[in-house]
DNA sequence: TTATAATGGTTGCATTTGCAACGAATATAT
DNA sequence: ATATATTCGTTGCAAATGCAACCATTATAA
């Protein structure tokens, strides 16, 4: 039933039934429910697993130094979460809580970090690509950094903007963010995002419609 | 000659001289020297190997959407940079280019990648340490995404702040950074950082005498 | 020593941006 | 259908911050 998701993420895209049906008892599989604010982990102990988003929608984070919330990730359905902490075994005052009704496939690195005498060359290749889900997260977290690290809103949107198009190689895209996510991804507020955007529309850098945008010239000014 | 500095990676730690060398040859380990100003990689091509700095500073960037460049990284000595993008051989416009003179040992993936019959545990092992090597990179990126995300200077120095004394266990530390960097890490403005950490200072905040920090009562105030 | 470069602090100013409040439009639930 | 919640845009205002320029101090080189 999930089939269709399982195979976006990294671990288990392009597997016959079989292999599949391996991957899942390699990784330790199991899925659970949750309702909208429950509690997926323990806060006082490590994360003994790392969790793929079945249905709804997780979010991460922890509690900053003066008692208000730090958003570390939300999760949406074929994403994954934790495996770092997962597979260094290290704790971390991370909270993880369900925003809507949730299915988590929960699973675990025991078969890697202690392989046994009969590992073979299939678990390699599972272990690699749990590895190639690592690379691509440091990847994704660099281009966020670098439209972060970007001082003004317009450089941050112009980041932001051609990576989409590199992505996609078009000047034509979605995101999949509403505006208050967006903002937050950029590390902005909200209304001075949409002013910084209705700026943009008027010079004709850009147009947009909801979350589908347009990059007209944005080489031009600037 | 470089034994402390290869120990302070988590591919080469805790190895015996025997371990070590079979280590370095299992990542086709293989030095190379540069002069300052040197460029370390064609940008037409992609990564092969991946580069630990055994002495010097490099530098590594990409040129931004309208011309500028945007620095990626300064990696210094004991670190490493390009392991994602040579593991998963993913081509990307990045420039490596030595800011010193320096000695990189460059490395490959290719056992892991490519596993022969006689794959051992041992190289299990180290594969498993490449693995926790990226593991330990999305941690430390995530670290700076949240102090990024921060809107004002204050609250980002107060995450980057919290970070070091939770990090060191004390309430006195020494960062890594001139104010230049400390300035670029932070993602704002070098003046702006000044005037922010006299302000601080002045409410007592923190102290601090160049890189040397001390946190006073940062709960107090907000 | 002297000269030069690098580093860090200070400040005036213009601009940007966060913030709060509000309203319109849309979606969702009852 | 009606009510309610969500999303998004707008705007006035105050505060934060980027920017540039300058100076002091320290480190480095000649």
């Amino acid at each position: 039933m999930y089939q269709e998701i399982l195979t976006k993420c990294i671990l288990f895209s392009d597997l016959s039934k079989e292999e599949l049906s391996y991957a899942l008892q390699f990784f330790s599989a199991t899925e659970k429910f949750y309702e909208k604010g429950d509690f997926l982990n323990k806060v006082t102990a490590p994360l003994k697993s790392f969790g793929l988003v079945l249905s709804g929608t997780i979010q991460v984070y922890m509690d900053d130094i003066d008692g208000n919330q730090m958003i570390m990730a939300n999760v949406g359905e074929g994403d994954t979460f934790g495996e770092s902490l997962c597979f260094l075994q290290r704790e971390a005052p991370v909270y993880i809580c369900s925003l809507t009704d949730s299915a988590i496939l929960w699973m675990n690195t025991d078969r890697i970090k202690n392989p046994d005498a009969h590992f073979t060359y299939r678990d390699i290749v599972l272990a690699n690509r749990f590895t190639a889900m690592l690379a691509n997260r440091t990847l994704a977290m660099n281009d966020r950094i670098q439209i972060l690290s970007k001082l003004s809103i317009r450089d941050k949107l112009i980041t932001f903007f051609s990576q989409y198009s590199n992505r996609y190689g078009s000047q034509e895209f979605e995101i999949p963010f509403d505006r208050n996510d967006m903002a937050t991804y950029l590390g902005v507020n909200r209304s001075a995002l949409s002013r910084e955007l209705a700026h943009m529309r008027e010079e004709g850098i850009i147009d947009f419609h909801k979350n589908q945008f347009q990059i007209k010239n944005i080489f031009a000014n600037q």
